[in-house]
DNA sequence: CGAGCCGTTGAGGGGATTCAAGCTCAGTGG
DNA sequence: CCACTGAGCTTGAATCCCCTCAACGGCTCG
């Protein structure tokens, strides 16, 4: 994990012109925040860089930072008692990630870089400090609350239900939705998409085999593909009939 | 539906002894609340009972009230493309329902009573009035979201991955914590268990009859059980073991 | 008493797992 | 340079678990 400090103390709040810059800033926590509120904070937080498998914290570990997701793919994961993981939910661009440390809890799961990944690292006591003043700051709070839990119940109706097929095809749709600018999608390894949907991963082989000869996806590189959008959108109608 | 107004107009707060004595104000979100608190909303909070089956809200419908669970359980469902619903959650005793309208956003699932239910009904306007004097409603709030938050993702990895005896095995479990203090347990309708489950009825049909012969319920009448806790553990660890 | 709902149980088929083999590719060390 | 290794991916064959289709019984209710 590398760790750059973004302020500087020798020149007047740098830091608060890069956050006023920066450009999921309107996406992220902060986006509520004015200038008074950016120069309050800039001198806190600090920017993190991860690769794909590296783990930001652990279930059950008692923090005191959260951290906005600026840039790459974070999944949150536990081990159920059976040994086995299950991978329950995806951070993507301007989420926030360990909420659950502004009310003293410990992390509810593992975080897990699932692409190089840029974070910023977040004081709990600086939103606590916030909070108090900036009502908004609350507000987006609650948003982003809902919004996990939504995602959360989500995944229970779409990707833990069905045919493994329908599943896979409505992960690929779920992805998609992080694509970068030019298109290029995230393609998990076939272990984590076994342990997205509880499948094998022989299963998920098969299936993503099926994709590419049918055309509903073109691989670009080991870990990218590009989606056929309205090929996916017909395969997942073929399979919601019958 | 029955609509109970609680106050009375003509004798001084009534309503804020019945809150406070409350047997369930200390788990509930308003046990934050001092008396000049409870003062304030006693005359706005009317109480409501339903009958199994019978619908709180649906989802997409925009309402300007949530409600908390005085008594009995509230299903969380939706329905997916596919046409088939799915239960993504429970809520039990002093737990929060429809807290996304005080974002004011649409309700995000249908909630359906399991069991008969007593709830308060709170208007959204009356906890975005209070929060702004009571930095420790906010908080009871967010430990409310983050609650359910780890409630949908505990449900997603244990009663949504595995074999079907497992799953219905940790349904049985998870039910057991919402067990009346005699240890009589709700059991769903089998075709219930299938949608939370995702299985068919009658798997869930079979799995419940072997339980039966197992010893690890007792079938009390036709909507409850008693559950042998140490029987219903070693049937997990065996589940869990190989 | 017939209709309908809910639950149970059986028989057969299908989809996912399990077990197994072989492939590519990156990294390592002789 | 290339054999060696291990991780990740693919594909095949056999097995098994759950679904599908079906029949039947108990119960409530009109």
């Amino acid at each position: 994990m590398s760790i750059i400090p973004l302020y500087r103390v020798d020149t007047p709040h740098p830091q608060a012109q890069a956050c006023a810059a920066c450009s999921v800033r309107k996406r992220s926590l902060f986006g509520a925040l004015d200038q008074a509120g950016l120069d309050y904070i800039h001198a806190h937080i600090d920017s993190i860089q991860l690769q794909p498998g590296k783990t930001l914290f652990e279930a059950g570990a008692r923090g005191a930072v959260l951290y906005t997701l600026r840039e790459g793919i974070v999944r949150f994961e536990r081990v159920t008692e059976r040994g086995d993981r299950r991978i329950v939910r995806l951070a993507g661009r301007g989420d926030l990630i360990g909420q659950e440390v502004l009310l003293r809890r410990p992390y509810a799961d593992d975080a897990v870089a699932c692409t190089p990944v840029q974070l910023c690292r977040i004081p709990a006591h600086l939103v606590d400090g916030l909070a108090g003043q900036t009502p908004a700051l609350v507000r987006e709070l609650m948003v982003r609350w809902q919004r996990a839990l939504e995602d959360s119940e989500a995944w229970l109706s779409d990707l833990a239900a069905g045919p493994a097929r329908r599943r896979l095809l409505k992960l690929l749709q779920k992805l998609a939705a992080h694509a970068a600018a030019d298109g290029r999608v995230w393609l998990p390894q076939r272990d984590e998409m076994g342990a997205m949907l509880d499948l094998t991963f022989e299963t998920a082989s098969r299936l993503i085999s099926q994709f590419k000869r049918e055309g509903v996806i073109e691989l670009l590189d080991l870990r990218h593909v590009r989606i056929d959008g309205p090929a996916l959108q017909r395969a997942l109608r073929v399979e919601d009939e019958r």
